[in-house]
DNA sequence: ACAACCTACAACCATCAGGTTGCATGTTGT
DNA sequence: ACAACATGCAACCTGATGGTTGTAGGTTGT
């Protein structure tokens, strides 16, 4: 693992490690939103909203385009099946273990 | 999502969204570990370590079993195939993009 | 018995995260 | 032209996080 893949692990699970955020996630993967339409959907600030979004683009979870005066925002499932691969390696490090055990017991006669 | 559930998101998202306990769990995926065995593979203190372990107990991504006076720890495959779960939720908000009415209806307060 | 070891937890400190308000800038509809 | 709207960013506050050291108690080997 590169020092650079740590950080980009950093930065998506941190992302994902917030109701709020996560929320937003599953809005924007149905289908493109505002910022402002998002944040009228929840009891908190526009500027808090505007964060949340930033902290999901900064991971890359999320993309925005401009039309006009708004920031249309849409979820990118690319980055959560790279997630998804992040858990397979670990799952597979797991899976090690049991050939590891294996081996050990293919090793007694 | 019930709200039980999404504070067991949030801590399994968070235990994640550390490099050092990325590593332990690694480790402890692979086979038990002590805690001060895990503590000596990292330039901190053994109490850090510590910490470490106890957030990563807590989200439920590793359990520790006694043995005399080490506390073994072990990567709970389970609990990764849950977020991985949570990642196949999201994956399938997307997939339904396009014949969403709801998000049509429930923007329109 | 006792020294060495392992663990757990508390107190403390610096930094970060999530929230607020306010302001500057660009866009739209009348 | 201009009022209303949408966004982005900075400053600020508070609580949580990640690290430290210190302390206390249970286990082990000699």
């Amino acid at each position: 693992m590169t020092d650079a893949e740590e950080k980009r692990a950093d930065a998506l699970f941190h992302a994902l490690a917030d109701r709020t955020r996560r929320d937003i996630l599953r809005r924007v993967l149905a289908g493109e939103h505002s910022v402002s339409a998002l944040a009228r959907s929840y009891d908190m600030s526009f500027a808090a909203v505007q964060k949340h979004v930033a902290v999901l683009e900064r991971a890359g979870l999320v993309s925005k385009r401009r039309s006009g005066r708004e920031a249309l925002a849409s979820g990118e499932v690319e980055a959560i099946r790279s997630v998804a691969s992040l858990l397979d390696e670990l799952e597979a490090v797991w899976r090690g273990r049991i050939s590891r055990i294996d081996d050990l017991l293919a090793d007694r006669p």
